[in-house]
DNA sequence: GTCTATAATCAGATAGAC
DNA sequence: GTCTATCTGATTATAGAC
């Protein structure tokens, strides 16, 4: 309870990370200076460097988390047996997880070109791993003869960008709520997939 | 012929907007100082004041004119009368007017925060109207029984989405040419739209 | 049309007081 | 842990010489 005033490490370290993200997201990390992300957060520019190295390892951080929460998300789901029914799993959990974390998604997208060349790497090697997971999935559909699919990496990579695509668009106060959305693009992998059952 | 030392003003534009479009896309436009632009155009940076009144205008002035080239060149397709074969040209163009312009597509797609408010709206109506040209192609098709798509407005943003998301990882030297790469695109996108012949 | 020089401002990061 | 003050260097844009 009783507290050294000005003193709030367990609660700025976090605070300074989360309004990073958000400025960063809505104008993009060259443009954004610590001084605004002091002043999102309330401190002056210089309290930051108690939570952070630099610039440059904020960002690649934020990247990291996001990318290493994502993995550790997907492992944690229960998956079905059948080939089709894991697919619409992983359509459901992309498009929940992503339109849950818009800025986070947005910054992994868009400020890649702002990492250094080893930090690049690393987050590369993540995405990797996720694009793994989906194209395993359907690898076993297809031999499962659930699916049809000429080159499985192409089709991948559409589906993934397909289902990324609608965090820049989707408003949750929009026409559409997420249950109705999932729906239909649940049909929309189905088809591009060529499954057996739509 | 002749003509006075230091004066290149029919060449010094476009070379200014060519390589600040380079380098928006390779660092991001806020990450771009104007010294770098000048010194790849090979100049000094005062130099360029003769060909843009400011950095954000020059900026507005790259992502409207991709824009508007890009309905230009919609506009002079020579269309099928047959609503299937008409969206394998839409999915053909789209692939290779954006693959031949990756850095134009990047930086219309990543920039748009760094507009101003009344420069956004311009570019977004544009944008807008190219989504509106694929809608009424599916919608047309719908009408004919050539495609069964439950919710027009979702399925061309998905296949925009899709569509794009290309730019992101081909190369023109890898293993897929660009005939190969839009046959199988097509496939997706007929598949997508539940065409009654894929 | 391009140059050099400069104005005015802002950047990331650090030092030391409290 | 946060503050103020500061260092060093870069930023956009302009002015005036050539």
């Amino acid at each position: 309870m009783a507290r050294t005033a000005g003193s709030h490490s367990q609660t700025t370290g976090p605070r300074v990370r989360a309004q990073a993200e958000a400025l960063f997201a809505k104008h993009g990390y060259a443009a954004v200076s610590m001084r605004q992300i002091a002043a999102a957060v309330g401190v002056q520019a210089g309290a930051l460097y108690n939570y952070i190295p630099d610039k440059q390892t904020l960002l690649f951080s934020l990247l990291h988390d996001h990318m290493a929460d994502l993995l550790v998300a997907w492992d944690g789901q229960d998956l079905s047996n059948d080939p089709l029914i894991v697919l619409d799993q992983f359509t459901q959990f992309h498009l929940e997880y992503h339109l849950n974390r818009k800025d986070a998604v947005f910054i992994a997208y868009m400020e890649l070109r702002n990492l250094t060349t080893d930090n690049f790497a690393i987050i590369e090697t993540l995405r990797r791993q996720y694009e793994d997971h989906l194209e395993r999935l359907i690898i076993a559909a297809q031999e499962a003869g659930a699916v049809t699919v000429a080159d499985t990496r192409i089709v991948t990579l559409a589906v993934i960008g397909m289902l990324t695509e609608v965090t820049t668009w989707y408003r949750p106060d929009g026409r559409l709520d997420m249950a109705v959305l999932c729906g239909m693009y649940k049909t929309l992998v189905r088809r591009t997939l060529g499954a057996t059952q739509v």
